[in-house]
RNA sequence: GCCCCCAUCGUCUAGUGGCCCAGGACACCGCCCUUUCAAGGCGGCGGCACGGGUUCGAAUCCCGUUGGGGGCACCA
């Protein structure tokens, strides 16, 4: 972007490309979030489109009893979309492990290194000192932008056993050395912050637990990591993690370069949370959208393949991928256009795919039991084409096709479209299209064809037991003459004339 | 309060000094097709935040203002 700067991570001319080392680092202490989804895919587009190696690592250092669901969630997630990994936990890799619960031996080495040479020092203030010194300095003038007042500092040996004999645990923090950090960024170019507004950030807890500034920088360092791409919210967490690399000795040319992502926003331009929006991915799946909507819609969140280029997949994607392309300033989640998108990708898929995918949902309603019997299997394969121009999402497919699936005994009008189409003269013309059908000489969708067209909405709602039926003649015929006659019958007996 | 990032239709985007009195998609509104519901076709609505520069020429470059987002934890 810039040849001005060229600062950590920048590509200097004349150097040998080394294949880039992408990593993708989700917590297990949360479900994957879309951001963290949408994060992952351009990590693994990044990585596949320049021939490098993608990593996945997983942060699950801060012990939830959760966290080995989410880790296996977290994996099964990304299988699902389409992203495979060279390295992570599951298969390993040159620098395992790959779970940073087990890789604590690693960051304590490197808090004592930073102790031994006076980069980290130990801060024994509590919770509530650091608080009072806060208030106090806020009321007597311009706050400090760091908050750290470095009060531990420059502590005597005495001082410390002294907080040490009256039981205090303290924390490990990282001595922020005077200057400036610059680094490109490869989405919005050269970043300066000076280090007056970077505090003494604390490295390690008082119980000896790693915090994710170090972690994150030490695996970066130690797993070769080359490019980071991440949410804009750790940004400003970056000139941390580069002094961190400096403290551990690591030259300039091997820091990562970094890649941030524009925050996520709701339909009222705050952050996407639970409270403003649907965040999981789980649930997106659960409801219906096809991995392939879900990919082309967040690959679209921040990145664009130009040219208008709208309805693409992984492969278009890592083809045209590039960072210096990415969107920087925040992005607003379109539920409808998931959808939209969605309903492209459903009817973009063939019918024998579309079929198979929509047995899960069947059966979650109780429509079929898996494994199918044949006459289930016929069923689906033959009225899944019928309906797949119908629906944006793989959970309208049980609505659609139950007319076919359900036992006679359990076939009802819904009772808001019966309301709508059941109308006084409704029993005789149920009669006229019954009698119709039941002289066709033969059982086709083309035979049935004139034989219900005026009376088409009345009929759908008699056989199919709903307005938005499919296409009327096919799906007579898949049900068979029998089964449509009882039906008829049946709505007839029900219309307000008889009664 | 302080620091950082950012700014094209309601939303996602094309656009990197003339091809743009700004193109596409979603949403919305009409019409067509269709004797069910969709899908599809055609059309409409709607935007370069504002103010200064630079330039023969600016959505594109510079400065400021305003606005938005992020961060300032013993969260990740």
């Amino acid at each position: 972007m810039t040849d001005s700067e060229p600062g950590p991570g920048f590509n200097q001319p004349g150097q040998p490309a080394q294949p880039p080392r992408v990593r993708f680092a989700p917590s297990a202490s949360t479900p994957l979030h879309v951001s963290d989804v949408r994060t992952a895919l351009y990590a693994w587009a990044l990585a596949r489109h320049t021939g490098g190696t993608f990593v996945l690592r997983i942060a699950d250092t801060s012990q939830s009893p959760d966290t080995a669901d989410y880790a296996a969630a977290i994996q099964e997630t990304l299988h699902w979309l389409g992203l495979a990994w060279d390295e992570g936990p599951d298969q390993g890799g040159p620098f395992a492990p790959y779970r940073q619960s087990e890789r604590i031996g690693l960051y304590h080495q490197v808090a004592q290194q930073f102790l031994d040479t006076g980069q980290a020092y130990w801060c024994y203030c509590s919770p509530e000192e650091l608080q009072g010194r806060r208030e106090a300095q806020a009321a007597e003038g311009p706050a400090p932008a760091a908050d750290y007042d470095r009060y531990c500092r420059t502590l005597t040996q005495q001082q410390a056993e002294a907080y040490l004999a009256e039981g205090r645990q303290p924390v490990l923090r990282f001595r922020m050395p005077d200057g400036a950090t610059t680094f490109t960024d490869l989405a919005r170019g050269p970043i300066a912050v000076e280090h007056r507004d970077v505090p003494d950030f604390v490295l390690m807890r008082g119980d000896g637990h790693p915090l994710p500034t170090l972690v994150t920088a030490v695996d970066d360092a130690a797993m070769r990591i080359t490019h980071v791409v991440r949410d804009e919210a750790l940004l400003p967490f970056t000139p941390r993690q580069i002094a961190v690399y400096r403290a551990m000795g690591l030259p300039e040319d091997q820091f990562p370069a970094f890649a941030h992502l524009p925050r996520i926003l709701g339909a009222d331009q705050q952050t996407l949370t639970r409270h403003n929006g649907v965040t999981s991915i789980e649930v997106y799946r659960r409801e219906g959208y096809v991995p392939e909507a879900l990919v082309n819609y967040f690959a679209l969140l921040g990145w664009s393949p130009g040219e208008g280029r709208e309805d693409f997949g992984l492969d278009e994607l890592v083809g045209g991928f590039d960072l210096t392309g990415l969107r920087t300033d925040p992005v607003q989640f379109d539920p409808a256009r998931l959808e939209a998108v969605n309903g492209t990708k459903i009817r973009g898929l063939t019918p024998a795919d579309f079929a198979r995918r929509i047995v899960p949902f069947l059966a979650q309603v109780g429509l079929v039991t898996e494994p199918l019997s044949s006459d289930q299997m016929w069923f689906i394969r033959q009225g899944a084409p019928l309906i797949q121009d119908q629906l944006t999402r793989l959970t309208e497919a049980p609505d659609l096709l139950a007319f076919l699936l359900v036992p006679e005994s359990g076939f009802a009008i819904r009772p808001e479209d019966a309301a709508v189409v059941l109308t006084p003269d409704a029993a005789t013309q149920l009669k006229a299209a019954a009698a119709a059908l039941a002289a066709l000489p033969e059982w086709t969708a083309a035979a049935i064809g004139p034989a219900v067209d005026s009376v088409r909405a009345l009929v759908a709602v008699a056989v199919t037991g709903r307005r938005a039926a499919p296409a009327l003649p096919e799906a007579l015929e898949l049900l068979g003459r029998d089964r449509t006659l009882a039906r008829l019958a049946a709505a007839e007996s029900a219309s307000p004339a008889s009664n």
